[in-house]
DNA sequence: ATGGTCGTTGGACGA
């Protein structure tokens, strides 16, 4: 069977219904991963999603973070945050099992600037999520790590390396702390396919005619095992619904795989 | 291309 995994950036799953719904009517991926739903659970419009055909899991909090798995197949498991209770960054990381799939969405802190302590709480996050690979799965599963990982891992992920090395998002810590886990055993998927620049994923709200003039990063990914690498036929980022009204500011990356 | 614009809020803060 073919198998679309996707993950997008919402920037508020609530203010973003109408892009998703228009985006899923046509993507049809079988699953996305969603960030920054900044919804708490008792107000997520499970409603809305079920009627674009899709079942939801979900964990968020009030005004930030917050993620989500929506499926068009049965979640075989769920789980939240790093810690077996589901307290522990449990709006930042959802876990579930569909079609014999681990997969796994993270948002990743996104660090602030690099003198601040957020951008330490964000390196360290790459060191908790690698122990938590380690812990859960073998590099032989079948597993997916999508996301926001607020890293654009190589020159050719941002419009301007040289000016932009050392910021936030394209820091050599960062690099090296997303290096150590894609060490564990993942293929960037997405680049496997395309190996040419000038693919983005995120475009600034603040900087003018931003998609138009290619002043973007590539900061969301699908990762997976060399197993699901193997099984990968295809990958694309969708820049349209960056161009529609009411947009994110991120827009969705689809990996599809033939099982 | 360090200024700006969103989203959630009900004045900032995070991104």
């Amino acid at each position: 069977m073919k198998m679309k995994i996707a993950t997008f950036n919402a920037n508020s799953i609530r203010a973003r219904l109408p892009v998703l719904g228009r985006w899923l009517e046509y993507a049809r991926p079988d699953v996305l991963c969603v960030q920054e739903t900044k919804v708490v659970d008792a107000d997520f419009p499970v409603s809305d999603i079920e009627a674009m055909g899709y079942r939801a899991v979900f964990r968020g909090e009030k005004s930030y973070n917050g993620v989500a798995i929506l499926s068009l197949h049965e979640f075989e498991s769920v789980s939240h945050g790093f810690d077996a209770k589901g307290e522990d960054e449990g709006t930042r990381l959802i876990a579930v099992r569909v079609k014999g799939i681990d997969i796994v969405n993270t948002y990743i802190p996104q660090g602030t600037s690099p003198d601040s302590d957020r951008f330490q709480y964000k390196l360290e996050w790459f060191d908790r999520i690698k122990k938590y690979f380690g812990k859960h799965y073998s590099t032989g599963d079948r597993l997916i790590w999508a996301g926001d990982f607020n890293v654009a891992p190589e020159p050719m992920d941002v419009h301007d390396p040289k000016r932009l090395l050392g910021h936030v998002g394209f820091h050599p810590d960062e690099h090296r702390a997303l290096a150590a886990v894609k060490k564990w055993g993942f293929v960037d998927i997405f680049r496997k396919h395309r190996p040419d620049p000038g693919e983005y994923s995120f475009w600034d709200y603040r900087v003018r005619d931003s998609v138009a003039r290619g002043l973007g990063w590539r900061v969301d990914h699908v990762w997976g095992t060399e197993t699901m690498a193997a099984l990968s036929t295809g990958a694309w980022i969708d820049r349209e619904p960056r161009q529609w009204e009411k947009p994110s500011d991120h827009t969705p990356v689809v990996a599809e795989f033939s099982l």
